[in-house]
DNA sequence: TTCCTTGACATGTTCGTATAAGTTAGCATA
DNA sequence: TATGCTAACTTATACGAACATGTCAAGGAA
């Protein structure tokens, strides 16, 4: 879509969409979107025509042109008669996610559910989009793992108008709190507290901690951080606090490291990393520079993930349900979009929350250990 | 009727009811029409552009406009509301696989489609019954990655039902041979004798190859490694072809390795791994005996995937386009539902093989440099 | 109060013009 | 003969202007 009547095109209809016009609600005229969009009346003539002729508008000479209801039509109109539900994720391909969906495809399956997979790139023009067409496509449900969720979200309005047309949807990994969705999730801040005891209680005091900061789990995992920290009563240095966004992950984090190695004072004895992929990044800057885990060092995961187990050093890590997670989140939309039409009314519907516990494994070490060895 | 469009209108749409204009032939041009009726451009457009939104003629930038074939109007209308395609595969979560589906996905949504997934387990029963579902929920295509693609396919009815309900399907990975599908496919067989090729050419004589051989890349890739062989004129060693199924694929081909470490003679100096997912178990077991690679032992694994350096032993490997497989599958699923509709009918549609190529890296040696090393 | 006029504003129709982009046939080149 | 390029023709997009026609509510006339 390039067309300038296209972008008008698309404004309005998403507007639509997302609720802002609400059905036989007017329209603003030809003459303000002119000024609006800055295009010719005849291009917003254009766009609007082509909206007439797909059912989304009607135009009534000398009145304006009004949101067509399309709450009565759409069952019939489209095709979809079974059982579908959508699974939007940031990134498909990557990591633990995979086992996530699998796990939810795994249950919505059997429960003999069709299953459609979105990818947004963490990025919220996609998940507008996606969540557009899961509106107009007839989803019955949805399972969203939202798009950078530390922040605000754009699309709020589109979640709300799900609502609205009671098509059910829940949060899986993090939330966007505004909207206090259903959710499945683990616990976050948990995880990074047990990381960080772990260390702390072997004897370590300078430990660096790496969150993605962009995520939801990211600042919860940080917080778990800083409270391992004030409930053992371990000062915190702050330059031992790393963030970084997802468009950074593949830079900041290791030349974070580095700067922290190349320094002389309050040399860092431990590693408490966002996740496993991370984790196995940096154990490759400690390759480079032949320090040993967890002799020289010692690095702590988070996901208990496949790549804890791949390398010579077996990462210690914090487990994550994965699969499970995805199965919760399975159960719990099918108990949503069924109480829907009434059928296992006696339920009770909650969220989910997975405890965490820790994994040890040998990549990390007490630091007592660390100094007789030296000796 | 009396505005000048309708008028217009009326005129073009009586001559195609009297046959004047036949089905797929072209009608006069907008300039000639201008002159015809005396009236605008605009105008002429207008009353164009209202018969082809009701279907009677279709547009085509640069050549003309066109009288539409009303006969086949009808079957449109039952199956095409929304843009539906399955995507069948052994395994969603693991190894390369979600990677292949993230590229059909990404190019499949940039179309406008929506992408189902299905997950077979490498099992004829699940496989059977979403066929089943993929025919009755009315997809428009089919992406699949054949179950157990090396022995016949007892759903072979379910594929040529497809066939003749016109839903269009493709394979990847791997094919049935006797349904001659449409497919996208690596160059196994290729892949492997490279794979071989270069052990060889390093000296290599006691090479033992891996091979999962419930699907047709495993025993294709058997068929490259035995080639190598044979144009390089080194003898094989059955002893040294190791073949297993899906089930076994954790235990046998370990327990393979430990038998053939344990002998006395012939003792292998490289490995042809199935893929890199065996490669890195086999690298574990090495560990454990404390013999070093590549110093002690070659290994060369498949696929290129993002196991291939995450250990300390980056692996030489064999390239999987993965992505870019994804993205061709996508698009010769697209390219044959639309030539079905007959909008791209002037395309050739083709399968597609990506050819092979090695990528070396650390976990090879020539076997001379073995010996100077040990002397 | 009721009815009618009227002006503001909405969409509907029609003209004109310009540039962009895709298709095709035929010409020129190898 | 085959290939590549160009020119001519087609529809696609976009801007601008003018006038027609239908709606509606405010305000004056009956």
């Amino acid at each position: 879509m390039q067309t300038k009547y296209a972008i008008v095109k698309q404004a309005i209809k998403s507007k639509i969409l997302d609720g802002t016009y609400e059905p036989h609600a007017k329209i603003p005229s030809e003459s303000v979107m002119m000024k609006q969009f800055d295009v010719s009346r005849h291009t917003v003539r254009l766009a609007i025509g082509e909206l007439v002729n797909e059912g989304w508008l009607y135009r009534e000479q000398g009145a304006g042109t009004f949101c067509a209801d399309r709450s009565k039509h759409q069952l019939q109109q489209n095709g979809m008669q079974n059982k579908n539900i959508a699974i939007v994720t940031t990134y498909i391909s990557d990591y633990i996610f995979p086992s996530i969906i699998r796990g939810a495809e795994a249950f919505l399956s059997e429960h003999g559910y069709n299953v459609s997979l979105f990818n947004t790139d963490n990025n919220h023009e996609k998940e507008r989009e996606y969540l557009e067409r899961i509106i107009t496509t007839g989803f019955d449900g949805a399972i969203i793992e939202p798009t950078k969720s530390a922040s605000a979200n754009p699309n709020i309005n589109y979640y709300l108008n799900l609502e609205r047309l009671q098509i059910p949807y829940i949060m899986i990994n993090a939330y966007y709190d505004a909207l206090e969705p259903f959710r499945v999730l683990v616990d976050d801040e948990r995880g990074a507290f047990l990381q960080t005891e772990h260390l702390i209680q072997q004897g370590h005091r300078d430990i660096v901690g790496f969150f993605k900061t962009d995520d939801m789990q990211g600042t919860l995992r940080m917080k778990g951080y800083l409270k391992a920290h004030r409930e053992n009563k371990v000062p915190i240095n702050p330059k031992h606090i790393v963030t970084y966004k997802t468009e950074e992950k593949h830079q900041k984090p290791i030349h974070e490291l580095e700067v922290l190695l190349d320094q002389a004072d309050a040399k860092p004895t431990g590693l408490v990393c966002y996740n496993d992929e991370l984790a196995i990044k940096l154990l490759d800057v400690l390759r480079t520079r032949d320090m040993k885990v967890p002799q020289d060092m010692s690095i702590v995961g988070f996901d208990n993930s496949n790549l804890a187990e791949l390398s010579e050093v077996k990462l210690t890590s914090v487990e994550h349900p994965k699969a499970e997670l995805g199965r919760a989140a399975g159960k719990l939309i099918i108990d949503l979009i069924e109480s829907k039409h009434g059928k296992g009314s006696g339920k009770t519907i909650d969220s989910v929350v997975f405890p965490t516990e820790l994994v040890t494994r040998n990549s990390t070490q007490a630091i007592g250990v660390n100094r007789l060895e030296k000796i």
